[in-house]
DNA sequence: CTGTTAGCGCATTCAG
DNA sequence: CTGAATGCGCTAACAG
């Protein structure tokens, strides 16, 4: 090929493959040393004001940005959080990182997120890459698993700033975020109560899962309040699992509930997503919502007023959540020392609509 | 609220908590040198048996992880890449990230997530971080802007292999997949067209910004195929915008649609759901969908099914699409030299159901 | 098969 | 206010 002083050569002289301009080619340009412009650049220690700007004039010129790798492992910091988020597709989600954002944006950090598909293996592999690119902390939003805790617990372990949304955790170093789900869940059942409904089915968990769920919790407290016992027959839905249950799961949770001799005339979703596919089986089944049978959700996803009719549902305040559990995160990540662990849960809404009650 | 500078970084602890493990600590316990270890760590290179053993029981002992950073300095690739969406709400982003990890999880490659929240300093500022922290390809998923091209261009000439999907782009080293919604659109409109339909609205963008809009120009173009002229009043909805179109704008449409004197009898949306806002609009004024007025979407969102009635609507292949990009982006990423651009166009599929069609 | 040397790009530390 | 030396953790390249 070339010479052994010809490759020497290449190194003052810029290459051919056009590699991004480093600090060193901006404190030439303006002639002053890496370290100086490092400082301009970074406004840390004292650079005089012509200084200052010949390194400006040469980061436009070279259009130079500063390398976040290199500079990671020397301050220890990247300045970037992960968000694990079970399912994009989730309204829910959307909110929740626009809560998160609005509070780590102006901090000055990047935040990028990653998915588990609703698998468990995809959940720690995508912790363990948030672990191993040196995020500075991490935001767990995933439904909890067994396996999902040990990596949780591995993670904490490690010192690296946690906290989870949604879901509870023993950790003592994770914050955790979540919202009262077994008060929404109660709520709306005391209003299907209050509106004179005494068979009232819990549609999107198994049988055998459902004291795993806190919305399940809440039914059941309703009715125990009510002086009514929980009917094992009412409760259908898939094992609990890692994804949300869906449409489809409500579908087929009011076909089998229709089946039974007493239906009941009153479905509390898990979601809403189950709750829209609860009422298309009733409207398939010829039963009118709200008259043959209520149904009420949970979430209010944007889409829950606009179906036919509009969905009784239980709101979570999700951008809050967002934030709160960012503010956490930030006062863990510039903590110099640790401190007790912080749990917090807020309150959920009811919002009555045409499912249960009819309108006018 | 004080504004924070722009550059200037906030100060975080020198960390308290134990440092992980390094190579160094594992060739020590192995009784190599580093890279040895690191020859066993990444089967590269001949490591014999024996040595092989002892380092694997000193990484499982000190439970040793590479630090991607390093390596990332050292090597120049992150074996990772960065996908930009425009909102991860949509049910599209769940597939579309499916398809495109269905075949970098496979290359051993880690996936990142961003989302601009509808705003165009956001995804900038998303790319922007994206290569800041030297993710080796970007599958850019939001809707073309004439900055986030900018942006977009100022990647390609930093030499970061980039793919787009559903954006049109004209850069010659950035390869772009899509479907086809101007088909998609137009086989809507001659559904609509085919079922009796003359005055067909348009719902989900305003009439200054249609033409930029593939699936405004199918609709316009189904519409001259019959022999019909567009007709401005009937095109309804929000200026172009990097956010998509909701549930709200289509709702707004069809009350303002519903005031002409001569309303349409049949709405092609944007999208899903538009289309549904539509719907829930023609209830509360009293309109039966199909009967008085017929409703199609596009996408086919997961709910879409599970409307009263039920969507029609235009699938397009997602998982597909993201599967495409990814293939794409692999080849960029792992070629030795630059190539031309690729790209690629999917056909989308109508989907009839009952809000055009009566059922049964 | 294993060790040595060097350096990726940056900022901390200490001298001027 | 600015500079020089140093090393973060890792691996390419070249000895042995």
């Amino acid at each position: 090929m070339t010479s052994i002083e010809g490759s020497k050569r290449l190194k003052t002289k810029p290459s051919t493959t056009k590699r991004p301009a480093t600090l060193a080619d901006v404190a030439r340009m303006a002639g002053v040393v890496a370290m100086t412009a490092s400082r301009a650049i970074n406004q840390s220690g004292y650079v005089s004001a012509e200084v200052r700007e010949r390194v400006s004039q040469a980061v436009k010129k070279l259009n130079y940005r500063p390398n976040m790798v290199a500079r990671q492992l020397r301050v220890r910091h990247l300045n970037a959080i992960g968000i694990l988020l079970p399912d994009i597709a989730n309204p829910f989600s959307t909110k929740l990182v626009d809560g998160v954002r609005q509070v780590f944006d102006e901090a000055g950090y990047t935040t990028f997120i990653a998915t588990t598909s609703g698998s468990i293996q995809q959940e720690s592999a995508s912790l363990q890459a948030f672990v191993d690119h040196r995020v500075d902390g991490l935001i767990v939003a995933t439904r909890g698993t067994k396996m999902g805790d040990e990596v949780l617990r591995d993670i904490s372990r490690r010192g690296i700033p946690t906290v989870t949304i949604g879901r509870p955790v023993k950790l003592a170093s994770v914050d955790s975020v979540t919202a009262n789900h077994w008060q929404g869940a109660f709520d709306a059942v005391t209003h299907l109560l209050s509106i004179g409904h005494r068979n009232i089915g819990f549609v999107g968990i198994s049988p055998e899962d459902r004291l795993s769920l806190r919305r399940y919790r809440g039914y059941a407290a309703a009715l125990e309040q009510a002086g009514l016992d929980v009917c094992t027959e009412y409760i259908v839905g898939p094992p609990n699992a890692p994804a949300f249950a869906t449409q489809e799961d409500g579908f087929a949770g009011i076909l089998s509930l229709a089946k039974l001799r007493r239906p009941p005339s009153a479905i509390f979703a898990r979601n809403d997503f189950t709750a829209i596919g609860a009422m298309r089986a009733a409207h398939t089944l010829g039963m009118r919502v709200p008259d043959d049978v209520a149904i009420a959700g949970f979430d209010n996803i944007p889409l829950a007023a606009f179906t036919t009719p509009p969905l009784t549902t239980v709101a979570q305040p999700i951008a809050e959540q967002g934030a709160a559990a960012a503010r956490f995160l930030l006062d863990r990540i510039t903590a110099t020392k640790s401190r007790a662990s912080r749990k917090i849960s807020m309150e959920c809404k009811l919002i009555v609509r045409g499912s249960t009650v009819a309108e006018r």
